[in-house]
RNA sequence: GCAGGGAUGGCGGAGUUUGGUCAAACGCGCAAGGCUUAGGACCUUGUGCCUUAGGGCUGCGAGAGUUCAAAUCUCUCUCCCUGCACCA
């Protein structure tokens, strides 16, 4: 039995004496593997080991491969979620306190949690230990945290060099805002973790008649302005009149502070809801006037408190006037006017993206195709004017759905133009006409609130520095940078190169959290996606600053200057900072031998922001030939078929996975598991199914002895042959970092082929142990500790992390054995399908098979064959004739192929000596697998009735009862 | 809404770039047999449907098309997933 924790403890000490990962230049081609850097508020889980352990086999691979390998680590602490962490603690946070306790994390260290260093502290020690308990082969001299004063030294010149560039611009910025602690709030600062999601909508104005007050209606849909018949208030929520920028409203109290944070807003005073229900308005587009009614539906908290009633499209108009009407209320009667129609004739199509599980089942009729609400109503049986809002919500959605993807507008200036176009035109035409305005407003259906019990708002921050990500020149550098950068998988290429367009403006400073000081706002902190895009540079000098003494004054933007982008000289800096000219041309070298081919990976949430930005900033602050070379992107790790979430309550922490099942099975489970972009399962089923063949590898290689054949056989060539052609396959894997497919490959067709080989009597020991030599060596990069234990189990006192990558040897590949022994197994199955078959038959009920015959096809049947699969044409190939062979012959056996004859593909078959040698060797075994007596003939010799039916592919069969 | 990706057996997922060798890799699950005091451990075989000679039929979201031939190419449609910024 393989004790895992044991040979992972003696390996990892091996390698650290051996110092195997702390890379230094030489005189090998380099490449230097990066991964993005946890953030320290958790222990690692398995989603950790998925992020670390893909590099990590990539990096042990292209050691193996004779590169000069560099996999350096760092910790991640800027921004705020370790302070609103702390913040949690402190208020005694359950779910958080939980999550803890699934990671071992003692009550005493929780306590000291409420300090946020503590918490950086804390978590930083513990993955740091788990990591290296999980046998990661890391070059930990290297490591730094983000929040350290020297690593700040680099952001600094990052943003000098930014701001030199053009590339740092100042602006305004809608943001989600807590009026009472007067910050800006993200998700982190939420109750319940809520994205304040902001949205912009339109505001038409409504001028009431003979005055110059309006009624700001704010809606979605602007392109329904030309089938308004009132306006709806709430006659429950208080009003005000006020002066937004300037112009006079009527707007919910409520509304006009929200909007204190986008507008100048004055308020002038109060008004009730009944003197509104007294006043008109005019339609700014169809100049009509219409009342103002109540609409019960109506929210102050939302918009601006005021909306305008389109009850053709809009189902809550709809039912808010039929409630008026049923309370006999004075409800003007106007045309419903219908606006918009979806392109299926006659509104058939109401109700096609509506999905059975929406309905449950239960479909009311469309009576009401010329009211769309009303169709809408019906279908959700949800028409009579009690219906609850729920229903009345969904009919909405549903409404707007289906009129924005197959609606066409029937009136106004876009008639004719789908539905979208006409809103977002109408939109433009309103604003700039002066009859709307734009606000922002949060489009979270509930309220989002601050941590400290307020509503959240929206303002707009002026003043707000930003990166300029959307430069268009930059934009151009950057997708040059791109076209140079070979991206795994492949197929998002494509999506970097949108998101490339895609990026623009960035805030880049905010008033909170850990991090390194704006340096032109020093009272704000650089936003932490921003402070960590170049960070791997800081990684090729890290250590030598640190052995020099180097401190954080001494890294002046000279210092940077010269190291990175060859400004000025070492004589200079040196005198300019203080630091050792040595050291400072030590730092230079180490930058650019290391920096000259970089490998950048993370997981797919970093895709379009952290990955493009660090694009963006090299593009913008190194030198060409610094230019990132691979960009890597890995799925995430199910739980069970799971997502793996903290709300779940199913994470698997890292320790806990390698102590229970070894690091290397989980490590093989969770990195070779998936494809590469792909999720992959935490399964331990499968995890078994991994142990049990580590057992079973093992036992092969301990009984190696015993294994004493020496003549080498067809099955020895077989395996040669099948060796050769995985290590070439998985080599071209591995390059392309299809790291399952490779592993798919080495390891379980590997143990088939064992299995096989041993089945088929193999016996001989040099073959055998080149097979078992090559596959330990191909399974050390996702398996190191294993691999170490079973390449000295093979008898062999050299590392398996400092051997090399076995080489292919084509020459050993050969097809036409893999063919045959192909040929054996499927004739096996064959034999075994006759056998069944026949012995149904009356005549040989009681018998048994004393004599099966194979029967192998003559030579002049693969050109018959292959001219048949070429032309597809039986008369054409029986016309041209074949050398020596009869027509009727050829053409009996060119009828065994007319049903399929246009699925014939040319191939490729051994020759027919070829075959019948390697089914004459075969004999003893197939002889053994049925117990009868297997005679194997040449077509041309035999006297078998079944002769003919043998094909270049498919030896014909007799069995003979007795 | 905008952008990107996707739909294949009981499940996860190969295969799509370069149409044929694909009832569909590999893994899991399931079934039978073996081993065993027992087993949720392990081994072997099987796992769409039909079949008295190794065969046939049906199938890769829906529909249509191109082709001798389509999971793979074209068109239309439906549905699903992810991201949308100050947040790491």
């Amino acid at each position: 039995m393989i004790n895992y924790k044991e040979i992972e403890l003696k390996w990892q000490k091996a390698w650290e004496e051996a110092k195997v990962f702390e890379a230094e230049p030489n005189e090998k081609e380099s490449i230097m593997i990066t991964s993005a850097i946890p953030y320290v508020n958790s222990p690692p889980h398995m989603g950790h080991l998925r992020t670390y352990g893909t590099p990590d086999t990539f990096a042990r691979y292209m050691r193996m491969r004779g590169f000069n390998v560099l996999f350096p680590f760092g910790f991640h602490a800027t921004g705020t979620p370790v302070i609103g962490y702390a913040k949690r603690i402190a208020n005694n946070d359950k779910d958080l306190i939980d999550a803890l306790h699934v990671f071992h994390v003692p009550d005493e260290d929780i306590a000291k949690m409420v300090d946020p260093e503590y918490i950086a502290k804390y978590f930083i020690k513990q993955q740091e230990k788990e990591l290296r308990r999980a046998g990661f082969g890391i070059d930990w001299r290297r490591k730094f945290i983000t929040t350290e004063p020297m690593f700040s030294k680099l952001v600094e010149w990052q943003f000098y060099r930014l701001k030199d560039k053009g590339y740092l611009v100042q602006g305004t910025h809608p943001v989600g805002w807590c009026p009472n602690e007067n910050n800006a709030v993200g998700q982190h600062d939420t109750l319940h973790d809520v994205q304040p999601d902001i949205e912009e909508i339109v505001a038409v104005k409504f001028k009431e008649s003979g005055s110059d007050v309006s009624f700001p209606c704010a809606t979605y849909r602007p392109e329904t302005i030309y089938g308004v018949t009132n306006i709806f208030i709430n006659t429950d929520v208080e009003y005000v009149i006020a002066k937004v920028d300037g112009a006079r409203y009527y707007l919910s109290k409520d509304a006009a502070f929200r909007l204190s944070f986008q507008y100048g807003v004055e308020v002038e005073g109060a008004i009730t809801p009944d003197e509104l229900l007294k006043k008109k308005a005019v339609n700014p587009l169809t100049k009509e006037e219409v009342p103002v009614l109540p609409g019960y539906f109506v929210k102050g908290t939302v918009g601006t408190g005021v909306v305008m009633s389109v009850p053709s499209h809009a189902p809550f108009d709809y039912v808010a006037l039929e409630r008026l009407k049923a309370q006999g209320y004075a409800v003007p009667d106007v045309e419903y006017k219908k606006l918009i129609e979806l392109r299926a004739p006659d509104n058939k199509g109401i109700g096609r993206t509506v999905t059975h599980e929406e309905l449950k089942g239960k479909t009311g009729q469309v009576l009401h195709p010329e009211i769309p609400a009303l169709a809408y109503l019906e279908l959700l049986n949800a028409a009579s004017p009690s219906a609850d809002d729920t229903a009345i919500e969904f009919a909405t959605k549903l409404a707007y759905r289906e009129e924005a993807r197959h609606g066409i507008m029937l009136v106004g200036a876009y008639k004719g133009k789908k539905e979208p176009e006409a809103r977002d035109g109408l939109k433009a035409d309103l604003v700039k006409s002066g009859d709307a305005f734009t606000i922002y407003i949060l489009a979270n259906s509930d309220d989002v609130v601050c941590r400290c019990k307020t509503k959240v708002v929206v303002n707009i921050v002026k003043n707000q520095w930003f990166i300029n990500y959307g430069d268009q020149a930059w934009k151009k550098q950057v997708h040059s940078l791109f076209a140079g950068v070979k991206v795994y998988p492949e197929k998002l290429r494509h999506t970097f190169e949108t998101l490339i367009d895609w990026i623009d403006l960035r805030a880049t400073e905010r008033a909170q959290g850990l991090g390194t000081r704006f340096p032109f706002a020093p009272e704000h902190i650089i936003e932490s996606l921003s402070d960590s895009t170049i960070y791997m540079v800081y990684y090729t000098f890290d250590h030598i600053l640190r052995t020099n003494n180097v401190t954080p004054e001494q890294l002046k933007p000279e210092f940077f200057d010269y190291v990175i982008d060859s400004k000025g000289d070492s004589a200079s800096v040196a005198k300019l900072t203080g630091i050792d000219e040595m050291a400072i041309k030590r730092c230079k070298e180490s930058f650019e031998y290391w920096y000259k081919n970089t490998m950048r990976q993370s997981g797919p949430d970093l895709v379009p922001n952290h990955l493009i930005m660090y694009m963006f900033n090299h593009a913008a602050l190194l030198p060409e030939k610094f230019y990132p070379k691979r960009i890597v992107v890995n799925g995430m790790v199910d739980y069970e078929g799971e997502k793996m979430s903290k709300s779940l309550g199913n994470i698997v922490p890292m320790g806990d996975g390698v102590e229970k099942y070894g690091s290397d099975p989980v490590r093989f489970m969770v990195v070779a598991g998936a494809e590469l972009e792909t999720n992959t399962e935490f399964n331990t089923d499968a995890l078994n199914g991994i142990i049990a063949r580590n057992e079973f590898i093992n036992s092969v290689v301990s009984s190696l002895d015993e294994v004493r054949g020496m003549e080498l056989e067809h099955i020895d060539y077989w395996l040669y042959s099948k060796l050769n052609s995985k290590i070439s396959r998985a080599t071209l894997a591995l390059d392309e970092m299809r790291i399952r497919d490779a592993y798919t490959d080495i390891y379980y067709n590997s143990i088939t082929e064992l299995k096989w080989y041993s089945e088929r009597g193999g016996r001989n020991q040099q073959v055998l142990r080149d097979y078992l030599e090559a596959l330990t060596l191909m399974m050390a990069p996702i398996m190191p500790h294993v691999a170490e234990e079973l390449w000295h189990n093979l008898g062999r006192s050299t590392m398996v992390v400092k051997e090399r990558w076995p080489d292919a040897t084509p020459s050993m590949v050969n097809e036409s054995t893999e063919a045959i022994e192909d040929m054996v197994r499927s004739t096996i199955d064959d034999i075994s399908n006759v056998i069944e078959l026949t012995g149904k038959i009356p005549a040989n009920k009681g018998k048994k098979p004393s004599v099966i015959t194979i029967i192998v096809a003559s030579e002049w049947k693969k050109e018959a064959y292959n001219m048949l699969a070429k032309g597809h044409d039986i008369s054409a190939v029986v016309s041209h004739g074949i050398k020596d062979v009869s027509k009727q012959e050829l053409s009996k056996f060119l009828s065994l192929f007319s049903k399929r004859i246009n699925s014939l593909v040319e191939t490729m078959f051994p020759g027919s000596d070829e075959i019948y040698n390697g089914f004459v060797s075969s004999r003893e075994y197939i002889q053994k697998k049925f117990g009868a007596r297997i005679m194997v003939e040449k077509e041309g010799e035999s006297k078998s009735p079944r002769a003919g039916r043998a094909t270049p592919g498919k030896p014909s069969i007799e069995v003979v009862y007795a």
